[in-house]
DNA sequence: AAAAGCCTTTCCGCAGTGCGGAATAGTTGG
DNA sequence: CCAACTATTCCGCACTGCGGAAAGGCTTTT
């Protein structure tokens, strides 16, 4: 039996996979449920969870019977923030907007066809899903994906594009609606969601370059308190005032 | 040849070794320092970074020669975060002590003999390591560290102390200092540390407590330019004020 | 330009590691 | 106590991961 593609470590791949289920689910997870999250079977799982319990990567708790990422794993994405030079500058931004809107506002950077939050200031006004550094969503249905990919030159914004279409529709994602979105803020500088992510999920998003470095400022929106008019009145106002203030052109 | 631990995975391990010295090292490495830090020969290392860029956690950086780790790695700390309620209540202590410094402030909690910063506040003083979410240092060193240790039920105090003393002894360690800077911050309900962890560097920290959560709020200090006097006198006046004022007792 | 030096990746024979089904152990609820 | 469910351990086995050697790639020196 010919191995596709023989330097590629299936134990680490598998321990790797059950890493990033419990980063992904919203609570702990026992056994079982990263047997089924994973497709390995509840053994294999078993002897990767003490493995990395072993480590310290993992530990189970007993209240909650079920497996939870330690504060260590903090230490893989440390070198990330760590490096990153527009972080500091870019902080006093976002506490500014988000204390001027009371919403909650990140800043994002890409990362192959998925952005990650590398900051989050905590607004007022509640967003379904809890916003932290970490948190990870797919380039095609998020306005600071989008707004990145809007600022790139139109060379690499093609290239990037056309991967990100290739994905979506291999996961019967609403191609049509991403090309708009992106054409939009192409057109605006500025990006608008609304649900694509998740129901009763948008947000808007400006792209910032830095030395380089590329990142987005973006406000998480609550589709169902936040109307469209809002958003793309005072939100994007807000929001395109900040950043034309505090970051300049 | 009989095995210790045969659930142990150690493919899986090696993977995890490799980021895990990416997460220390100060700059992106090559296969070479890679295998160097490991002790893994460079083929192994060359298999598993393959594998860890495939998965997307590492990436090869052309003009530097080196591999470093991606933005992924951040969704492996993504839950710890997200799920730590005390965060939101403690970031506004943290940038009005900040402010009021001049300084460096940090959020740290602890991970078995370790401390993990969960939040930083840039200060406009300069400390020698760049400090950042997910850096990470030995209990047994880390004001912050023994400030938690302090402000534990004195049952368990006694055996985590016992550990990091056992431990601490077996790297060749400062027991005694360690015990003295441990009775100090029982004593006082403040902890100082200069120049344990590495030279120029020391801190001082006092525990916080919410909900069953512990951890410390933390002022590292450039010990080269902050004396000893002024950090148990104005440093510490300003952190005990800040925390009694926004915290409570 | 060619050779030397160094580093990274791929090859491949091999043995022991990781696998997963079955058995055992542990926990909870009735 | 028994039943049901879940997690862990066992262990035969085969194939996966290993690492030294070879090949490939890149930079420096002659």
């Amino acid at each position: 039996m010919e191995r596709a593609d023989r330097q590629f470590v299936d134990a680490f791949a598998r321990g790797l996979a059950i890493l990033e289920a419990l980063s992904r689910a919203q609570r702990p997870l026992s056994n079982g449920e990263l047997s089924r999250a994973t497709g390995l079977p509840p053994s294999t799982v078993s002897r990767l969870t003490h493995t990395a319990m072993e480590l310290g990567y993992l530990r189970f708790s007993q209240s909650k019977r079920a497996y939870e990422l330690t504060p260590k794993n903090l230490a893989l994405g440390y070198p990330v923030l760590a490096g990153m030079t527009m972080l500091d500058r870019a902080k006093p931004m976002l506490k500014q907007l988000s204390e001027e809107t009371g919403e909650t506002v990140g800043l994002v950077i890409r990362d192959g066809l998925h952005v990650t939050f590398v900051e989050v200031v905590q607004g007022s006004e509640l967003v379904a899903v809890r916003l932290a550094t970490g948190g990870r969503l797919p380039v095609a249905v998020s306005a600071a994906g989008i707004a990145i990919l809007a600022a790139m030159p139109e060379r690499d914004r093609r290239l990037l594009a056309a991967r990100v279409c290739a994905h979506l529709a291999k996961r019967g994602g609403n191609v049509e609606a991403f090309k708009a979105n992106l054409a939009e803020a192409c057109e605006l500088g500025i990006s608008f969601i609304r649900d694509a992510w998740r129901r009763g999920i948008g947000g808007i998003a400006v792209a910032l370059e830095d030395n380089g470095e590329m990142a987005a400022i973006t406000i998480p929106i609550a589709t169902g308190s936040v109307s469209e008019a809002d958003m793309r009145g005072r939100l994007a106002d807000a929001l395109k005032g900040t950043v034309t203030t505090l970051w300049g052109p």
